[in-house]
RNA sequence: GGGCGCUUAGCUCAGUGGUAGAGCGACUCGUUUACACCGAGUAGGCCCGGGGUUCGAUCCCUCGAGCGCCCACCA
């Protein structure tokens, strides 16, 4: 009995059959495919472990999809590696929240318990986003699935650590680093958000000046004045110790502030604009970034005022001690109203450092951290661009990426979370108990050991060494991704030589510094080699309204609500219509609709055009020659669409080519072609219809997968195989 | 402070150095056995503003306005 297509397409009834049609079919794994010397490899950007599918997912997933399946009907041996992130702090954070409604935390947890918590949280959700991705018709390898906790993977960012740092680039060092109070973490300068509030300046008298800040409290960690060397106005001062009035911070809290006399040099530095305010400022080595390197430049004492916990110390007097940076703030400026000290307050506006993850204020503090020095690997990274090993679409980003490596700064890898890879650092026991007979050698023990191994012995002593406290910042282990995922460091790994470097990589322009640029320096160091030939940044998708989508703003539209409503397909068509290379796309439900129509208008094309087959054999031209004999006005009309499509993808103008596939499909298919030969029947028109057809099957195909295949399947044809291997 | 993107029909957006396009919406007509999730048609636009290049600019250059984003961060 001959199949047909009922009246109208139903995708919930179809997607599930289909993506189970190709999943047991094995062409989603490279091996099954046709042995071809041609390879077209890619990995997926590693969703979070705390993350759910949303519409910039839909849209890079499907994007990703197109290429892929167009290269595996094109003969290419395709690969598609998906996995998940552990995702570090935002992970932490999670399972923290999740604690706290537990009325518990993590302290109260201890450590091992908390990662063991942050475990059962991953084995609960962590492959939730993956189904999720699955219905989205991806076209994965799901036999090759990474999570950045894998053994394996973490055996690949030790080795990483340890051959970074035998070469030298990784150090350890205070240094005055951006510390989340709430985290209780360092961060690096990439996930501190600025943010513009309104606060207040206030005009503080030192001697003979007065010098405007937006935080007095960090007045009891000055040990300078700035001024800009060619300041004519303050240049007699320069290499001067001054005597000003402050604050006597020794003064108890419960007493009246009294002042006293501290000296305070003053120093020239080119770091100080001497247009703004009055033109002076003051040097607080420990609290803030450019003032600790004033401090370097000029080699001045660094008081550190604020603890981790965003409490003040000790050296902060007692008068201060322990009170909380707002408080510190409230109280000192209290002390300076009453001792006349305090010129002046005003309305102010600035910008705000706050934590990417968390929202809290970010303190600037002194702390131990591990470093990746960045000279070397940012000239690598902009060597792979300038060498055109790497290009960038749109080639935009390419200034973007240049300026960010030019200016950067060293890498602060280390975190004081619990959740994370742990570094591969050990500490050596305080004691020193020397072995029988080496006494002697007692200076040599190492303070600390760099080593994968797990609790290496002191060679000179029976002290033990312990891990580290830290883990490496998430993006560390991202950075590795590309050929981790492939088997790096294992020098045999087959996927490794086969596969890599991969083909392209894509996302959204948010996490170009934080992942693709360190992909590409990871790479290039590690395996000499860019990690991929092609970076795609995609559209970001925002709200009709231009606003960010956000669950928690309650703008966010959840892409399986649309798929239920929809359908897949539409949804991916639709998607794939509004790109067209800007930097962001505003979503619209009505490209939703589009997408559906459209759907239903290619299931009804082939309804007809089955139905015009009754009595007779649908079949395809056999040879070249034979297509010369259908009606060669629309043949060559969809000979140049397919030209125009294929370009397009391969230009990642999926929305051109979306477009052109429409437009055709449409008006030239179904509105001319179809409508004029309509009383026609005879065997040249109907080859032609089915001729057209298929080929607007297989290119729609990268498109709109499911119903293709389902068309496809359904149709009357003799040796056919799946539509997602059929030749394009 | 530096960089980037956008401004085209009521709405959401394509697009091109030479009579301006789609989807949705509006209106008119059409119950033709592929599709009313349709077909045939109509209305609707100083293509943000000024200046320039050009025979000709919505498109290229320049200045500006508005909206948005990124980097750096200023006391």
């Amino acid at each position: 009995m001959r199949e047909t297509l009922d009246k109208t397409y139903d995708p919930q009834k179809t997607e599930e059959k289909i993506y189970k049609l190709w999943e047991n079919s094995g062409y989603f794994t490279p091996e099954k495919l046709p042995d071809g010397k041609n390879k077209f490899v890619t990995a997926i950007a590693p969703p979070n472990i705390t993350g759910e599918l949303h519409l910039g997912h839909a849209l890079e997933l499907t994007l990703q999809d197109i290429l892929i399946r167009m290269k595996r009907m094109q003969g290419y041996k395709t690969l598609w590696i998906p996995g998940i992130d552990h995702a570090g702090i935002a992970a932490q954070n999670k399972v923290e929240s999740q604690l706290a409604k537990e009325n518990t935390n993590r302290h109260k947890l201890g450590r091992k318990k908390f990662v063991e918590r942050v475990e059962q949280w991953k084995e609960q959700y962590g492959n939730i986003i993956l189904n999720q991705f699955k219905k989205l018709g991806i076209s994965a390898d799901w036999t090759r699935s990474r999570y950045t906790m894998d053994i394996e993977y973490q055996r690949a960012v030790e080795e990483a650590f340890i051959r970074y740092y035998k070469k030298g680039w990784i150090y350890r060092g205070e240094r005055v680093i951006n510390w989340c109070i709430r985290c209780s973490t360092s961060i690096s300068n990439l996930e501190v958000n600025y943010v513009h509030e309104k606060t207040k300046l206030y005009y503080i008298k030192y001697g003979p000046f007065t010098l405007a800040t937006a935080r007095p409290e960090t007045k009891l960690g000055d040990t300078a004045l700035a001024v800009h060397p060619d300041d004519k106005r303050y240049k007699k001062y320069i290499g001067r110790d001054l005597e000003v009035d402050s604050i006597d911070s020794s003064i108890p809290k419960d007493q009246p502030p009294e002042t006293k006399k501290i000296k305070l040099k003053v120093v020239g530095d080119n770091s100080v604009d001497p247009k703004f305010g009055t033109g002076i400022i003051k040097v607080t080595p420990a609290h803030d970034i450019t003032d600790s390197e004033i401090g370097k430049r000029h080699k001045l004492p660094s008081i550190k005022i604020i603890d981790e916990r965003g409490k003040m110390t000790k050296k902060a007097g007692p008068r201060y001690e322990d009170l909380k940076v707002n408080q510190a703030r409230e109280q000192i400026v209290k002390d300076l109203q009453k001792t006349g000290l305090m010129d002046k307050i005003e309305d102010y506006e600035h910008n705000i450092g706050r934590c990417d993850r968390c929202n809290s204020v970010v303190e600037p503090i002194p702390s131990k951290q591990w470093f990746l020095k960045m000279n070397e690997l940012a000239k690598l990274a902009l060597e792979a661009l300038d060498k055109k090993e790497i290009n960038l679409h749109p080639n935009r980003w390419e200034k973007p990426y240049r300026n960010w490596l030019l200016n950067i700064r060293d890498w602060n890898i280390s975190r004081q979370l619990w959740w994370g890879h742990r570094l591969p650092v050990w500490i050596h026991e305080s004691k020193c108990v020397p072995k029988p007979g080496r006494e002697k050698d007692i200076e040599k023990c190492e303070e600390i050991k760099i080593s994968a191994e797990k609790e290496p012995k002191c060679e000179y002593c029976d002290a033990k060494f312990i891990q580290s406290e830290d883990v490496l910042d998430t993006w560390f282990s991202s950075a590795l991704w590309p050929f981790a995922v492939l088997g790096w460091p294992d020098k045999d790994s087959k996927d490794l030589k086969e596969f890599y470097p991969t083909n392209f990589i894509t996302s959204d322009r948010g996490i170009l510094f934080l992942w693709q640029v360190r992909m590409v320096f990871s790479g290039k160091f590690f395996t000499g080699k860019a990690p991929f030939k092609d970076l795609f940044i995609h559209a970001t998708v925002l709200t009709k309204d231009g606003k960010r989508m956000s669950k928690s703003l309650g703008t966010g539209i959840d892409p399986l609500v649309l798929i239920d409503k929809y359908g897949t397909d539409a949804l991916r068509f639709g998607l794939s219509y509004l790109t067209t290379g800007l930097q962001d796309v505003h979503f619209n439900e009505e490209v939703m609709l589009m997408g559906k129509k459209f759907a239903n208008k290619i299931w009804n094309i082939n309804r007809y055009i089955v139905m015009k087959h009754e009595g007779h054999t649908m079949k395809l031209p056999e040879n070249p020659e034979d297509i010369k004999k259908l009606d060669q006005k629309i043949i060559t009309e969809m000979e140049e669409m397919a030209i125009n499509v294929r370009d397009n993808i391969e230009k990642y103008n999926f929305g051109e080519a979306a477009r052109a596939l429409y437009d055709f499909v449409w008006h030239n298919f179904a509105d001319k072609y179809i409508e004029e030969t309509k009383n026609r029947d005879d065997d040249k028109t109907r080859d032609t219809l089915a001729y057209l057809s298929i080929n607007c099957l297989k290119l729609l195909h990268p498109f709109m997968p499911f119903i293709t295949e389902e068309i496809y399947q359904k149709l009357p044809l003799k040796n056919k195989s799946l539509l997602m291997v059929e030749n394009w």
